[in-house]
DNA sequence: CATTCAGTCAAACGTCCGTTTTAAGAATGG
DNA sequence: CCATTCTTAAAACGGACGTTTGACTGAATG
């Protein structure tokens, strides 16, 4: 055996999921494409349910791990320098598209997944994502409230979830992107994507209030 | 019988596509809430995938229509002043918000089904979306291009993305965001909402380039 | 009055689903 | 070495799925 039956799983499990959705995608469908039994899902993991959730987190602890690292780099450096919007925007944005770039294979991509689980149905689901999110969400409001001090905490809360629907609809729906812009641009350039992306960001948290 | 039979199964569908997913919504589940017979879905529509078509038809046709005729009225003005970015944003936001308004109801609203449709699995829907939004994608970003000229159409294609991103993400995650807000905000507000997104994502596109 | 026909209904079709069972094999530790 | 635990395997479980069938309705048509 190449790898773990558990990986093996869990890889086959995330491309399928970021390709089919998750309600789409049967357990025989993953462990057919893993090449392991049906039964060796319920027995690494106990339930649909619990693969779905260790899917995610495989991606998005280290994720969301990263994003806390790189704001406190930013709050903590030397020099004292209050992190300006932009710095703040590319350390919420980047560990995501860093994944882009590392786990670029095979079809669509397994962002498109991260990107799709925030409007994804499900009360388990979303409780995940809310106990996932919420630190993080609360720190980089922290943040841009020190970088944007104009602006009223409550209309930062907006545009900070704006900012996360930038990156969350660029990924998910890459494909339809892709498909209006008719080689007007690269969506595979995923760094001018980041570029983009925290330009846009920023405006729209500059923006004047009234 | 209260309605059309026809009309009973396309409300409770777009019901319960909303709340729980088209995946995980059966048929059994859409004709027991809306009190038909289970054959009368294969009788009136001819397969699930269409009755899922003729939902999204239902909604969007007049909501895209709509967006078509207040981004021609905003161009053939009287007087001849150019749009403003705000007035083709909300020309673009509006529709959306209103049908947020008029179709308030019970859970989950049928406004997350729309935001949530740009990244669900699934080639049919794509390329029904991609049909549908081509022409108003082109036509909004010509007038973007108009109270924008600074911005090289590349760019403003991506922004234009964004700002797509961002309506779509607010209706389509409003269950999180709501419980990511912890009171902070009234996510009921829909013109509260719509006049924030306005702003953010006029900014966004007014972002300095380079 | 006989006939047509769109609409509704209960029931069944075959298939696929998540999960469980039972047993055989590999790995591990005394 | 045997005994124990961990892992895989094939098969089956009951249930839910989308779809189809064939009978039945009631109003409209000639």
């Amino acid at each position: 055996m190449a790898t773990d039956t558990k990986d093996r799983i869990l890889d086959s499990a995330e491309l399928l999921f970021a390709q089919q959705g998750i309600a789409s995608t049967s357990l025989r469908a993953i462990t057919d494409h893993a090449d392991v039994n049906l039964a060796s899902v319920n027995y690494h993991f106990q339930s649909k349910d619990a693969l779905v959730q260790a899917v995610l987190n495989r991606r998005l602890n280290p994720i969301n791990q990263k994003r806390m690292e790189l704001l406190q780099a930013l709050l903590q450096r030397p020099g004292g320098a209050p992190p300006t919007v932009e710095e703040i925007l590319e350390a919420f944005y980047r560990p995501v598209t860093q994944e882009a770039i590392k786990t670029r294979r095979e079809g669509r991509p397994i962002v498109a997944l991260i990107g799709r689980m925030y409007t994804e149905p499900g009360e388990l689901l979303a409780s995940q994502i809310r106990a996932m999110m919420s630190q993080v969400a609360a720190s980089y409001l922290d943040a841009l409230s020190i970088a944007l001090p104009g602006i009223p905490p409550p209309i930062l809360f907006w545009r900070l979830q704006f900012s996360v629907g930038v990156l969350a609809h660029t990924f998910g729906a890459m494909h339809l992107i892709e498909g209006l812009a008719r080689g007007r641009v690269n969506v595979n350039d995923s760094e001018d994507v980041l570029r983009q992306m925290i330009a846009f960001a920023a405006g729209g948290l500059r923006s004047p209030v009234q």
